[in-house]
RNA sequence: GCCGAAGUGGCGGAACUGGUAGACGCGCCGGACUCAAAAUCCGGUUCCCUUCGGGGAGUGUGGGUUCGAAUCCCACCUUCGGCACCA
């Protein structure tokens, strides 16, 4: 008599014996120990506890990470899959003002609960490692990093404009102002100038270009790439005839040298402050003030002469310097030369303000009206440009960026406080490491309100300069959330050491991770960070790889209502309510089965049932087989060769594809076939498979059904192996084409040659009716699969 | 404008290197079991035509390559994502 299946009764109970095992707790290679040659660092983006609990994305997320965890340590390779939290940060921070709780109670009580909820899906997470971002024991090592960043002179204080975002009352990095809002809240940002600390991002920028010995989503690296913005070109230098200085401009153009006709500058461009006329000067002061969007939006050009010239250094011709704000002061030089014959947005100037216009590029793309350089083609015309502006020292060869260095001090609480101590003999001076951390105090008033939070605690900001011993302030920012996710994966490699931030010996043995997954949308920011650490660190001899990421892999939103799920909006859909009424390993099933994990997909519980018909199926088809079918292990037939084959989709799909809908489908085909035989001679073989692969999906009811079938500890049995030989078929279905279109199929045996295979083709009376008594032209002949007539 | 991804039944999707389009599941239809229902099981389900043997069309659109194209090439359409007065 078959039991019923009680997903929470055996989801319990083989949760305490992981537990009370130690299953999935992976230890680091001892020091100095020879090391295992297969290990795989599994890893998906840390959650934010922001929200009261888990959604579905983040089920999806976890759970392709579980299969691959589960296969990949079955299949004997050696793998570590740590958990832990990006606690600090703006959400959190926020959703404890909602609440009007202080952010650690609230984000303590929602790691809490979210680590429940991961407990109850079953994920084989090494909980030893477990870190979070606003554990001192962690952001202790998040301020020596940073320390070590300002050391190196790849971090440091400047004023500059920033983005700042009046509703969050904080400076916003530029990778996450999206369309000039805030990408946390949506506000418009404005631009403020200020002092704050920067990362120096810029200087790992061509470096940032290569991804050496990773295999990157295509359309991730394409996103890097058009955010660092790298163009190859030329800084000219431009004499001013009435001051007699120069003003450089880049150029990606310097083979339409010859075509300028006039000049631009950005209203922030110093020389109008300091020469242009008072006309000049009130439009550059009223046009500098109008927001970035405005100035894009703009239909029409606007400008105003300086009353300058500049002189064309390649032709000596004199050239009407003005100002407009359709030059930006960021990049590049802030100037340039203008040439409307080939510049849309020139043209567009020069047709507003009647300037003139020279062609110099003709229809076959090479020079004219460029004297010496007539007839050359337009890159061959440029590099000859330049090569004779450098001899004389008036331009070179250059590369620029779009990319902007990362901008880190923030001017909220909760977040991680920045070491560094501002004296006013002594100037920026770190705390001293063994005064680390610098501890986030407890404080009352947290609320944003423009200036810093803590600026307002006297007891935290008043200090002695670790130098002259002098009064000092701290400083009152605490750090972008994105310092702590930079190199979180790097603790979790050795998160109890607390001499270091890690043990360069595990750390080297187990990274570049093997395989990270995560939302596309942290490309330009978190992920592109997480880079930039790892080069500096591997430049200081800290790490011995350069790429922190090896394998990336985005799954697709889990959207409700057509759009990704969010607190804010409201549209969150979590896993507990179908978890209570079918179980965790249904649940893990479904959210898989739902489609490519790469393609966003609209939730909805309704399909669960065929989930939970196929467990149930399963389970009862196990008992049948357990009860009935021969126990000795008869491993040929078609049931068995079912189960090789599925054996090898499913492999093969969660190993090289990481597809995890279609082993699935594969598992369905097999339980489907098997519940027709359960007394087969073979069917014992072909449980034991179904059970054995359907474990990294549904590690319960695999434990549970494994011990039916007499066995025991699956989650750590040797992954299956297809018997290639069984793969063998003795017969095939021939398809039969006239002119590649089937007329008949049927049963053939395997071992036919290929002149037989025809001999038999032609015989079909479907096929004779096609062929009409003639020969065919040309007969095209697939072995195993097809003969072609062509007539 | 530049860069990237994607278009297949009522729905989610499968078909990996060109070789039987629609696996698997949802939904729907019919049947068995049942006093009834649930659960379970069996069968059907791309569209059109059919004398029920089968025939034709079909993977966003139009071309092309090929014995053969969802798959390769060209052009276009649509949707989504990134950058963007970036010189």
């Amino acid at each position: 008599m078959t039991p019923r299946y009680e997903p929470h009764e055996i989801e319990t109970k083989w949760q305490r014996v992981w537990e009370d095992e130690g299953a999935f707790r992976v230890p680091n290679p001892a020091p100095g120990a020879p090391t295992a040659e297969s290990h795989w660092y599994q890893l998906e983006m840390l959650p934010y506890p922001s929200g009261p609990s888990l959604h579905m994305g983040h089920v999806l997320n976890y759970t392709m990470g579980d299969v691959q965890t589960h296969v990949r340590r079955r299949s004997g390779w050696h793998v570590v899959r740590p958990m832990g939290w990006d606690a600090f940060g703006l959400p959190a921070e926020n959703a404890a003002i909602r609440e009007g709780r202080h952010p650690r109670e609230t984000i303590e009580r929602n790691i809490e609960t979210m680590r429940s909820q991961m407990k109850r899906l079953g994920w084989a997470i090494d909980w030893d490692r477990e870190v979070s971002a606003h554990q001192p024991t962690f952001y202790r090592w998040t301020q020596w990093l940073f320390q070590q960043f300002v050391a190196h002179d790849l971090c440091y204080r400047r004023e500059g404009p920033v983005n700042w975002c009046p509703n969050d009352q904080t400076v916003v990095a530029n990778e996450y102002v999206v369309d000039g809002r805030c990408e946390r809240c949506g506000a418009e940002v404005e631009l403020r100038t200020m002092t704050q600390w920067y990362m120096r991002t810029t200087a790992y920028a061509d470096e940032l270009l290569e991804y050496e010995g990773t295999e990157w989503p295509s359309r991730t690296r394409a996103i890097q790439r058009n955010w660092i913005g790298r163009s190859e070109g030329a800084e000219i230098l431009f004499r001013v005839e009435e001051t007699g200085g120069d003003i450089a401009v880049f150029t990606t153009r310097a083979d339409t040298l010859f075509g300028a006709t006039f000049f631009v500058l950005a209203p922030e461009h110093p020389f109008v402050a300091a020469h242009a006329s008072e006309e000049a000067k009130q439009y550059a002061r009223h046009a500098g003030t109008r927001p970035v969007e405005e100035r894009a939006a703009a239909t029409k050009k606007t400008g105003v002469f300086t009353g300058l010239h500049a002189i064309n250094p390649i032709d000596g011709e004199r050239l009407p310097i003005w100002v407009a704000d359709y030059v930006l002061m960021d990049y590049g030089t802030g100037a340039i030369m203008a040439v409307p014959a080939h510049d849309e947005r020139d043209g567009e100037f020069a047709e507003t303000f009647t300037l003139p216009t020279k062609v110099v590029i003709d229809e076959d793309g090479k020079l004219v009206n460029s004297g010496r350089f007539d007839e050359l083609p337009a890159e061959e015309g440029a590099r000859a440009i330049v090569a004779a502006l450098e001899e004389e020292g008036r331009g070179q060869a250059t590369v620029n960026y779009r990319l902007r260095d990362w901008s880190v001090s923030r001017q909220r609480y909760w977040g991680c406080p920045i070491p560094f101590i501002h004296c006013e003999k002594c100037g920026v001076v770190p705390v001293p490491e063994d005064q680390l951390p610098v501890i986030l105090p407890d404080i009352e008033d947290y609320a944003p309100k423009g200036r810093p939070p803590l600026a307002a605690n006297e007891e935290y900001m008043s200090v002695d300069c670790p130098q002259c011993g002098g009064a000092a302030r701290r400083d009152p920012d605490t750090m972008d959330t994105f310092v702590d996710s930079s190199w979180y994966f790097l603790r979790y490699i050795d998160s109890h050491n607390d001499e270091a931030p890690f043990d360069r010996f595990v750390v080297d043995y187990w990274l570049p991770v093997s395989q990270y997954i995560g939302g596309i949308d942290h490309s330009t920011g978190h992920l592109l960070y997480s880079r930039f650490f790892v080069k500096a660190m591997n430049d200081w001899g800290m790490v011995g790889f350069r790429e922190p990421f090896a394998r990336v892999f985005h799954q697709g939103w889990v959207t409700l209502g057509g759009s990704k799920m969010s607190k804010t909006k409201g549209n969150v859909a979590g896993p507990d309510e179908l978890a209570d009424e079918y179980g965790a390993d249904a649940v893990r099933l479904y959210i898989l089965f739902m489609g490519p994990a790469d393609q966003d997909m609209e939730w909805t519980p309704d399909g669960v049932e065929g989930i939970v018909r196929f467990l149930r199926r399963l389970w009862r088809v196990v008992h049948e087989v357990a009860g009935s079918a021969p126990a000795d292990g008869v491993r040929e037939g078609a049931l068995a060769r079912k189960a090789n084959e599925t054996i090898a989709r499913v492999t093969d799909d969660v190993l090289r594809r990481f597809q995890f809908h279609t082993p699935i489908a594969a598992l369905m085909e097999l339980v489907n076939e098997l519940s027709g035989a359960v007394g087969a001679p073979d069917a014992r073989f072909a449980a034991e498979t179904a059970v054995s692969l359907i474990q990294p999906y549904a590690p319960h009811v695999a434990e549970e059904l494994w011990t039916v079938l007499g066995h025991e500890r699956l989650w750590e049995a040797p992954w299956s192996e297809a018997d290639e030989s069984q793969l063998v078929r003795e017969t095939f279905e021939l398809v039969v084409q006239v002119n590649g279109r089937v007329r008949d199929r049927f049963e053939v045996d395997a071992g036919l040659s290929e002149e037989e295979l025809v001999a038999r083709a032609r015989e079909s009376e479907r096929v004779r009716a096609y062929l009409d008594g003639g020969e065919p032209r040309k007969t095209i002949v697939v072995p195993k699969k097809l003969v072609n007539f062509v007539v």
